[in-house]
DNA sequence: GCCGTTTTCGGCCCGACTGTTTTCAGTCG
C-alpha cells in the first residue's frame, strides 16, 4: 500500500512546487507518482530486496526521489513534504478538483482569504469575496459555485457502465444525420477506462449547423454550455457533460489519436515524433510544413514507425516501447467474440430475478456454448444462499434441462457450480463430499471486510488451496466509488493462484471491476489464469461481460489468458487439472 | 528533479481557451 501512499504525496509535492513557481520539477514529481501508481511491486519489498539501486531502476525516480521514498520507509514520513503541508495548510487535493482552479489560485485564495478547503471556499464565493481579488472576477467566482455544486453531486467521476450505454445512443442518432460523414466517440471512453469524466465526440461534416442544432436539442440535454461551428458542450439528464467537434477530415485521424490521449500517452508521442524531426498535434503530423498524416489514425503510429496501438492500452504503460519494436510485440487483446461462457451468475434459486433455464436461453441467444449456475451458498442468508440438500436437487433440476438440450441437438451445456463464501480461518460453508458432485466452485469473501492483511491474504489464500476451488470471485473485493478493497497481498496471492492453479475473476459488474486493469496486468505477469464473468443476477446482466472484457484488454490480456474462451472440453480438462 | 548511443549539461509536449487584462497568466486536455 505504501506506492499509492507515496504517489499521492508526490503528486501534492508537485503541485506544491507549481505554487512556488519552480519550473519543471512539477513534471518529474507527477512522473515519478505516475510510475509508482502503476508499479507491480511494492517499493518497499524493491528496496529490501535490491536497494536504492532497485528504486533507482523505477522510472522517473532519481538519487532525490528516492531519498524520499527511503526516508518515507524508514521514518513513516518525508519531511520536505511536512514542511510544505506547513506552510499551505490547506486541502490542496481536494480544492483542485473543482474545474478551473490550479495551484496558483489555491494559493492566492488561502493567502487573500484563508480559504482552506472546499467549504471555505463556498463560503467566500457565496459570499462574493472572491471577485474583488486580483485576477479574479465574477465570472470565476460563478464558475467556482458550480463546480462545487456539481462536485457534490457526482464526485466527478462516472461508471463507464452507466455512461456508455446512453453515449452509444447519442452516437446512433448523430450517426443517423445525413451530414454525418464521419464519428467516433474518443477520450476515456473509447480507452474504456472504468470511470469516465465526461465525453467527447469527434465529428466530419461539412454542414456544421444543422449538426450542432440537433446536437444540443437533443432530448437527453439538460443544459447548453456553448454552441459554436466547431465545439459544442452540452449536459446530459445524467449529469455528465458531452463535447462535439468539428474536424476537418485531413485531421480526423490526428484529432482522434489526439483526443482519445491518454495524456500521458500522447505526450510520449510526441517526444518520439520530435525525435524524428517530426511534429505531431491535433492536425496531423508535420514535417517541416508539410502534412505527412493524419487523415486516420493508422497511418499515425505506422509514419512514427510503429505498431498501431488499441485505445484501451494507450496509458504510456509500456506499450509505446512494444510498438516500436524496442522489445516483445504488442499483445493481441482478448475479444468479446472469443467470449465462450459465463461461469458466475445466479438464479432464482438464491432469489435471483430468473430462472435457470431462463438465464440459459439468454445465453443461448448470446452464442455461448455454456453457462455456469453459481448461487451463493448457505452462509449468505442474506442472499437465500442455498445448502448441501438444495445444491443436490438443484443438480437435478440442471441435469434435466441438459437432457432437454441434448435432445434439442443444441450443444449447449449448463454447467453447476456455486458461490462459496470465504469464512474468516479460510474454510468454506459447503462440505466438500457435496462440492465433488458440482462441476466446479467459486468462493470469494463476502464477510469481515476489515481483517489485517496478512489474516485476510491467508484466509484467501488457504481457500485456494481447496482442490474443488477452482474459481476465486472479485479477488480484492473493491466497490468503485463506494469502498475500498480489502486489505490483501496481491503478490501473494497472485503466486499461490500459479502454484494452487486457481483461476482468478474479473468480475465484470460495472461497479466492481474486480480485478482491475493494473491488477490484470499484473496478475497475467505472475503466470495466472483469468476468467471474465458478469455475476449477472438478472438475464440481462449476462452482458455486463462486456466490461470485464474491456477492463481484462486495459490488463493486455489475450485470448489465451482468458479461461472462458476456451470450448467446453477444455475448460473441463483445466478443472481437472487441480484436484 | 530526471534523463541520456548527437548527453553528465541543458532541455523538459503543445495548443487553445477563459477570464482577466490591455498583453498575459493560469488552466485544461
Amino acid at each position: 500500500m505504501l506506492n499509492k501512499k507515496l504517489a499521492d504525496i508526490f503528486y501534492e509535492i508537485a503541485d506544491f512546487l507549481e505554487i512556488e513557481n519552480i519550473p519543471f520539477k512539477p513534471y518529474a514529481y507527477r512522473r515519478a507518482s505516475e510510475s509508482l501508481k502503476n508499479l507491480s511491486e511494492e517499493v518497499e519489498i524493491i528496496y529490501k530486496k535490491e536497494g536504492r539501486a532497485g528504486l533507482d531502476n523505477i522510472p522517473g525516480v532519481g538519487e532525490s526521489i528516492a531519498d524520499k521514498i527511503i526516508e518515507y520507509i524508514e521514518t513513516g514520513r518525508i519531511k520536505s513534504y511536512q514542511e510544505y503541508k506547513k506552510k499551505y495548510p490547506f486541502e490542496m487535493r481536494e480544492i483542485i478538483s473543482v474545474e478551473g482552479l490550479g495551484p496558483r489560485k489555491i494559493k492566492d485564495l488561502y493567502q487573500k482569504l484563508k480559504i482552506k478547503n472546499l467549504k471555505d471556499l463556498k463560503k467566500s464565493a457565496q459570499e462574493g469575496k472572491i471577485r474583488g481579488l486580483p485576477n479574479f472576477g465574477v465570472k470565476t467566482e460563478k464558475n467556482i459555485l458550480e463546480g462545487i455544486k456539481f462536485l457534490n453531486k457526482s464526485k466527478g467521476r462516472f461508471l463507464l457502465g452507466k455512461i456508455l450505454p446512453q453515449i452509444e445512443q447519442i452516437e446512433k442518432k448523430l450517426k443517423g444525420l445525413k451530414e454525418v460523414k464521419r464519428i467516433n466517440v474518443c477520450g476515456s471512453i473509447r480507452r474504456r477506462k472504468e470511470t469516465i469524466g465526461d465525453a467527447d465526440f469527434l465529428v466530419v461534416t461539412d454542414k456544421p449547423n444543422p449538426v450542432m442544432d440537433f446536437f444540443c436539442s437533443l432530448p437527453e440535454v439538460v443544459k447548453v454550455w456553448g454552441k459554436g461551428e466547431t465545439k459544442s458542450s452540452v449536459r446530459v439528464e445524467q449529469g455528465f457533460n458531452v463535447d462535439l467537434r468539428v474536424v476537418p477530415e485531413g485531421s480526423y485521424g490526428s484529432a482522434l489519436q489526439y483526443f482519445t490521449g491518454s495524456k500521458e500517452h500522447n505526450i510520449q508521442l510526441r517526444i518520439i515524433a520530435s525525435e524524428k524531426g517530426l511534429k505531431l498535434n491535433e492536425y496531423g503530423l508535420f514535417k517541416n510544413k508539410k502534412r505527412i498524416a493524419g487523415g486516420n489514425e493508422k497511418d499515425i503510429y505506422e509514419s512514427l514507425g510503429m505498431d498501431y496501438i488499441p485505445p484501451e492500452i494507450r496509458e504510456n504503460e509500456g506499450e509505446i516501447e512494444v510498438a516500436l519494436h524496442s522489445f516483445g510485440r504488442l499483445p493481441k487483446l482478448v475479444e468479446l467474440k472469443d467470449i465462450k461462457g459465463d461461469l458466475h451468475c445466479h438464479s432464482d434459486w438464491n432469489g435471483g430475478e430468473n430462472s435457470i433455464l431462463e438465464m440459459a436461453q439468454t445465453a443461448i441467444n448470446k452464442g455461448y456454448e455454456y453457462l455456469g449456475i453459481s448461487d451463493h451458498t448457505k452462509f449468505l442468508k442474506i442472499e437465500n444462499g442455498l445448502d448441501e440438500k438444495q445444491l443436490a436437487q438443484q443438480r437435478k433440476e440442471i441435469e434435466r434441462l441438459n437432457v432437454k438440450l441434448k435432445i434439442q441437438n443444441s450443444k449447449f451445456r449448463v454447467l453447476q457450480g456455486c458461490e462459496l463464501n470465504i469464512l474468516n480461518d479460510g474454510r468454506v460453508d459447503i462440505k466438500d463430499e457435496a462440492l465433488g458432485k458440482l462441476e466446479y466452485a467459486i468462493a470469494g469473501v463476502h464477510s469481515n471486510f476489515k481483517m489485517p492483511e496478512k489474516e485476510m491474504t491467508e484466509r484467501m489464500i488457504r481457500a485456494m488451496k481447496n482442490p474443488y476451488i477452482k474459481i476465486i470471485s472479485h479477488p480484492t473485493g473493491r466497490i468503485l466509488k463506494r469502498r475500498e478493497g480489502y486489505q490483501i497481498d496481491l503478490e501473494k496471492v497472485f503466486r499461490a493462484a500459479k502454484e494452487t492453479k486457481t483461476i482468478l475473476e474479473i468480475n465484470a459488474q460495472p461497479e466492481r471491476l474486480d480485478l482491475n486493469d493494473i491488477n490484470i496486468k499484473r496478475a497475467l505477469k505472475s503466470g495466472v489464469r483469468l476468467i471474465i464473468d458478469s455475476d449477472a443476477h438478472q438475464k440481462e446482466d449476462l452482458s455486463y461481460i462486456k466490461y470485464g472484457l474491456y477492463q481484462s484488454r486495459r490488463g493486455w490480456a489475450e485470448k489465451r489468458n482468458i479461461v472462458n474462451t476456451f470450448p467446453l472440453k477444455k475448460l473441463l480438462e483445466l478443472f481437472k487439472e487441480k484436484s
